[in-house]
DNA sequence: GCTTGACCTTGCCATGCGGGTAAGGTTCAT
DNA sequence: ATGAACCTTACCCGCATGGCAAGGTCAAGC
């Protein structure tokens, strides 16, 4: 399996698979005569598990510890979780700071007649000084 | 006024005021014969409305945009209104982005025992096919 | 055999919003 | 005159990805 082929069958970009190889998230692979990359059906695991952590948002260097238990058989399932718990603080302190905004935005918003005129509630906000209502 | 305390007075720091002016969402200011950047209370006002546009995530290319309506008179505050609206929707797109992570990686995290055993929930989803329960 | 097209290789640039750091000039007060 | 605190430019770093360019390779058709 070449890494056109890997990547069509792990869903990743060929350009991430070799990304990833680089930066040492995954081991270089084997590589033919000519230099090609290959790919075993056990690889195209280890990149399927790449991509669905990478869906969940963690970053590459969670998805190295995860990888690395994922592994050993010796792993101890606390030692994942706290992994993914983690990671899920740092998802959820995002999403606050993105529901203040959203919050924010939305108020401005409404206040915006959006007439056509110059006033604009918008525009008051990002220009007062009090944050107050 | 020298970039130290424009910094200090709009909650910037110096190295983004100037980022602000190399990628020309500012303009150059003036500047003294040593070549120090000078800023007027003017300028302060500008850089606390960018600094407010940020806290509310607006990206610089927007923040362009509405500094421009800002400094216009004859602006239209539906020009500000669709470009608020818009950025609105992205914080939304990106919230619902993290909700689902949030959800699933709470789901997972509730399913992994994290007695010290081998096995967990949060590898199996990662390892899994099946998105299904 | 030769051409062609699809694939592979490496390497660099760009994104967006900063932080850090280095090497050097300036200003001001002591 | 010296030192501290400031300023200047110009780099590299993160984070995860996309894009492009220049070149090598492989397989199939003619």
């Amino acid at each position: 399996m070449n890494i056109g082929q890997a990547a069509a069958a792990s869903g990743l970009s060929a350009k991430m698979i070799r990304h990833y190889e680089q930066s040492g998230l995954i081991q270089p692979t084997s590589r033919s005569d000519a230099g090609y990359r290959r790919y075993q059906s056990k690889d195209i695991e280890i990149l399927k598990f790449i991509r669905r952590a990478r869906l969940l948002g963690f970053p590459l260097a969670d998805i190295a510890g995860l990888l690395a238990l994922w592994q050993n058989p010796k792993r101890s399932n606390t030692a994942v979780k706290q992994v993914a718990q983690h990671h899920l603080q740092q998802v959820e302190l995002k999403l606050q700071e993105l529901q203040a905004m959203k919050h924010t935005l939305q108020q401005t918003i409404a206040q915006c007649a959006g007439d056509g005129g110059a006033d604009c509630a918008i525009l008051q906000h990002l220009t007062d000084d009090s944050t107050k209502a």
